[in-house]
DNA sequence: TCTCCATACCTACGGTGTAGACCTACGGCG
DNA sequence: CGCCGTAGGTCTACACCGTAGGTATGGAGA
């Protein structure tokens, strides 16, 4: 059985409806950092903020860091997807564009997200519409892996992995097939991937450096795109977009 | 006179060789980051570290931000650009290599460097690098500009900006110019790009909304060209882009 | 020689995260 | 009905943090 990572609150139900819960303490966490910056978020304040002992949040929530995993969760829950008809690049932009209002209504928000080392539920369901909509327009599991990542640093900062092996004890082929069994039923494509990844020689992680070298090499064929395209001035029509 | 952002050391040499130097506070506390990671990195332990009362750095560090500004731009120093030969592709591309091994060998780095709200002079003189590398290769001031952003950002986080306005008083156009032309003599394309800002619209700073979806759509469009190249790679990539 | 002052040291204050003991009130059960 | 186990809230206390403010010192300039 994977230990929890947060309290557990599966036993049984309550026998009051208890005054604190997990989620009004992670909303008033949102709501603090909000107003007084992430510096500002201590676990003190935030019990007065919620008129109660700073340690009855430990009753709710494991530590800082369980809270600070809780609140970068919550802000990628707000992100509305886009649901573009235009096709997988149109709907990508939409999303892409989704999340970065929402990233600019939380400026605290990338920071945390980037130091998080395990993506919570909401962010699990973000990458799985990026990878869905990427599959869906037709590209293979592998360029779909790359997209994933190139877009995913870009707004936040995923650097590290889903499957990272650095610190659990190297899962092998058995584990990792039960896990990607597991989350088939609620994120098809990352399980899909999370195969495919397996199957592979990077046995259960990914690669950064050749996720940095295809990003590198992206922009760059890029760059050189636009700058003949500046050269040819008939054919600049990204160029144009921006200046215009 | 531009107000010094850390302790002023251009009074006169010292009456002696002061045991304690801002170079041998940040080289410690480098080694002490690399060792037991940001978190560690206190202004006790470096005391200690340097066989030192705590308070002792306050003489050469003007409080614990400006030892982070220090270290942050002592990593980006370590940093060996290309002189690759090959044009300007190859050139950036051994001068992104080299920042990101430089920052694999400092993991605390990244997430100190996108903290600081103002760079460094080797940060400066960094950003100047890959600026004249555009610019040699060919590129547009513009483009070049876009460039820096979206490179940068992928290697580190700039997205605060070299020419922010928000927090200082609005600086007219006659600050601006004495700026560029202080700028000049170490920094010559940085400069460049200041002037060019200056006579944009966006007077004094860079629109991040803009950088954002010109990296986005430069990501996209580089996506969908790998896609197309997977689907078939005979046919014409710019007859596909302009049907897509 | 005297004075000045940069440098190093010391004490202390208000903040942090959180371990561990305590209290309290309720649901389940004999 | 009455007892008990326990989850959830509270309290105290500890170790650590950044750093303001005061003090001692020793070489350089007058």
């Amino acid at each position: 059985m994977p230990r929890r990572t947060a309290i557990d609150t599966t036993r049984r139900a309550p026998r009051t409806q208890p005054s604190l819960t997990r989620a009004r303490i992670l909303t008033a966490a949102v709501e603090l950092a909000d107003r007084e910056g992430i510096d500002g978020l201590s676990m003190r304040k935030l019990g007065q903020a919620l008129g109660v002992d700073p340690m009855s949040l430990y009753n709710h929530v494991r530590d800082k860091d369980d809270l600070l995993d809780g609140i970068a969760d919550a802000v990628v829950a707000e992100i509305e997807p886009s649901s573009d008809s235009g096709g997988w690049k149109a709907t990508l932009r939409g999303t892409l564009l989704a999340a970065r209002r929402t990233m600019l209504r939380h400026p605290w928000a990338a920071g945390v997200l980037e130091s998080r080392v395990t993506p919570g539920p909401a962010t699990m369901r973000y990458m799985e519409i990026v990878l869905g909509t990427l599959r869906d327009g037709g590209f293979t599991v592998d360029l779909a892996h790359h997209g994933l990542h190139v877009l995913g640093s870009r707004t936040f900062g995923f650097s590290q992995d889903l499957f990272d092996d650095k610190a659990e004890p190297i899962p092998d082929t058995a584990q990792l097939t039960a896990m990607a069994e597991a989350m088939a039923a609620d994120f098809p494509h990352i399980a899909e991937l999370a195969m495919a990844v397996r199957h592979e020689g990077g046995l259960g992680g990914c690669d950064d450096d050749v996720e940095f070298e295809f990003a590198l090499d992206l922009i760059l064929d890029g760059l050189q795109r636009l700058r003949e395209q500046a050269d040819d001035p008939d054919r600049s029509q990204v160029e144009r977009s921006l200046t215009a």
